[in-house]
DNA sequence: TTTGTATTTAAGTATTGACTTAAATAATCT
DNA sequence: AGATTATTTAAGTCAATACTTAAATACAAA
């Protein structure tokens, strides 16, 4: 579930598209796919990966594709890795507060 | 940079090796082996890649290699993702802003 | 209702990635 | 030194993924 959101973002392409959306709110697939040198179809597998893993979201204007990032998910991967990060610190301080109980 | 991170955490099994480590704070190489089916080369190749990534540090004790978390990697994962979040966040209150003064 | 514009899907190819077994390296113990 | 244990590296195979061009779909406008 995790892993695939972060095999989404394993893409420098995909990566650079989330950077892009986190920095200017909502963008059609023409605009980002002209921020790249490869082919528009590449780019629209790439947001299709995206939408699969939710980091993103779409909705139709016209003929466009107006594509947003999904907080919803961003903030789920952010609670995923301070929870690992909690625990990892959570044993550093037992470990600590046992060496200063046996000092 | 990132994207070499995120391509690490990419694959289930390294995943799960995070986890390991995070809830468990240091395992040799072979206690890692034991928790899956697959060979311990399979493993091993697997840990070099998160040692390349950063996300995990070794250090030898006698025969066998101990890996632990690198926190300060894992940090640098949850501020990226918090920069983004973040950057997405004051989008849209700048957005309610703007509503809020044009009503 | 045909033409244009935006985007996606299909099909094929080439690269990358994960696994296996076998061999190599590292450190310890007899 | 030689044997044992722990781990990594090498070489090869198979599947997954990222790209391309061409065709299909979606909607708008003439």
């Amino acid at each position: 579930m995790q892993a695939t959101m972060f095999s989404a973002l394993a893409e420098p392409t995909r990566l650079s598209i989330i950077d892009m959306l986190a920095a200017r709110g909502e963008l059609s697939a023409g605009e980002i796919a002209h921020a790249f040198t490869s082919s528009a179809a590449a780019i629209s597998q790439h947001l299709k990966v995206l939408r699969e893993a939710r980091l993103v979201v779409v909705k139709k204007q016209a003929q466009q594709r107006r594509y947003q990032l999904n907080p919803a998910q961003m903030a789920e991967l952010e609670s995923w890795l301070h929870a690992r990060t909690a625990q990892w610190n959570g044993r550093l301080d037992s470990m600590s507060d046992y060496l200063n109980t046996i000092k």
